[in-house]
DNA sequence: ATCGTAATGTAACTTTTGCTACAGATCGCT
DNA sequence: AGCGATCTGTAGCAAAAGTTACATTACGAT
């Protein structure tokens, strides 16, 4: 079970056993709730497979994902709990079938202080996040909602053009409204950019839809 | 010089040690820029006196806020890009007359390697923003301007209820223009939470701001 | 004391976004 | 094939915030 978990964290000997020790994997299904928000963290939440969703609710009720951890990354918000000792602040639901691997708080930070590896995973997660989530700022304000759907669509396109979202899903990513969305689309469709269907949006001109914004409309 | 950072660190014999041979420490005057975008950062960035402005340029040319950095705290986006080898994705400038330790990168890796103290204040340092900036990311699209201005002004105010900043530096922190925060003001001075002079807030009715938008208006 | 500069106050207008309310389309299931 | 549920498309109105433009007021320096 924690052979998985090797390739994130590159243990000494002692770590390893340590580890080998303390992990519980967890298993959940679909539309599982993972954490509820002011729930007390018991550790550090290590996904190996599937995907979780980390969100919150606005005040009128709409909710807002905050970003996906896939296979390979952690949960931030929870090292973050775990070494300030606060509540969690926001909700976590399996986004998919998902493993996670479950490090409780003590070991954690025993880990921390003894392996190099497990230091260097923890600051750059957080570091990335900072940038993510700074990044985010600076578009709020300086982007309307058409250019960052733009940049959505275009970051989260697959191979094939494609995202396989509904608008529904996109507009939370957005902390927006389902209209919204498909207003802006609309826009998009009448320029050429994008096709949609029921449940997807497909990329059809990446260069004009990269360049909303600057040009025309 | 050095001695000034010990309170913040807390240090082993041989880390004063290694600290005392490499840290500089530099000064800056009133608008003295710091940090350019896109420089190398040197190294971790210890405020000793005075104050850092931490701010971006949105594309329109008006500038935000992003942080302020007081004595003994430290620039996260500096470690963050000394741990990613990253350029620095902001500007920096005094905003009094300010001293700076700079621990080169080098050293602070090594510090980091062999003292708790560091590794915890880096930790808690970035977790710290991480918290900050998700709040800010649920206020914006939760609250509207009018809230997150009351916030702000509670927030910021000193012992008499003053805060002590230009509308225009005030709508820079917010993101948002100089007549929005006056039109806000206006509604805020008609109800008597508040008042206004050149350079001045006045808090008069601190309960009142606090519960702005719940009730009336 | 006066003059220039920076800060504040106001108002009308425009744009963007949110909200409400449907209508139509697509999918899976029985 | 029929039905319910979910998803998408549209439209109109209301609220919020940005834009432009200018008047007024405080401060500081000479």
């Amino acid at each position: 079970m924690a052979e998985t978990l090797e390739p994130f964290l590159d243990l000494s000997a002692q770590g390893r056993a340590l580890l080998a020790q303390g992990v519980q994997v967890k298993r959940f299904t679909r539309p599982g709730t993972v954490i509820h928000k002011g729930q007390q963290v018991s550790g550090a939440y290590l996904v190996t497979h599937g995907r979780l969703r980390v969100y919150t609710y606005s005040p009128q009720g709409t909710e807002a994902t905050l970003y996906f951890i896939r296979p390979g990354e952690t949960c931030v918000l929870a090292l973050n709990c775990l070494f300030n000792d606060l509540l969690y602040p926001a909700w976590v639901e399996a986004d998919a079938d998902t493993r996670v691997a479950v490090i409780p708080g003590a070991l954690y930070r025993r880990l921390f202080e003894t392996e190099a590896g497990v230091r260097d995973m923890t600051v750059k997660t957080l570091s990335t996040l900072v940038f993510r989530l700074m990044d985010e700022l600076e578009q709020i304000h300086s982007c309307n909602l058409d250019q960052r759907l733009a940049r959505f669509l275009l970051h989260h396109a697959d191979s094939e053009g494609k995202v396989r979202m509904t608008q529904q899903q996109l507009s939370s990513h957005l902390g927006t409204t389902r209209e919204g969305i498909a207003r802006l689309m609309r826009g998009f469709i009448a320029e050429g950019c994008v096709s949609t269907a029921r449940g997807v949006v497909t990329i059809r001109d990446a260069e004009q839809l990269a360049g909303w914004g600057d040009i025309s409309r």
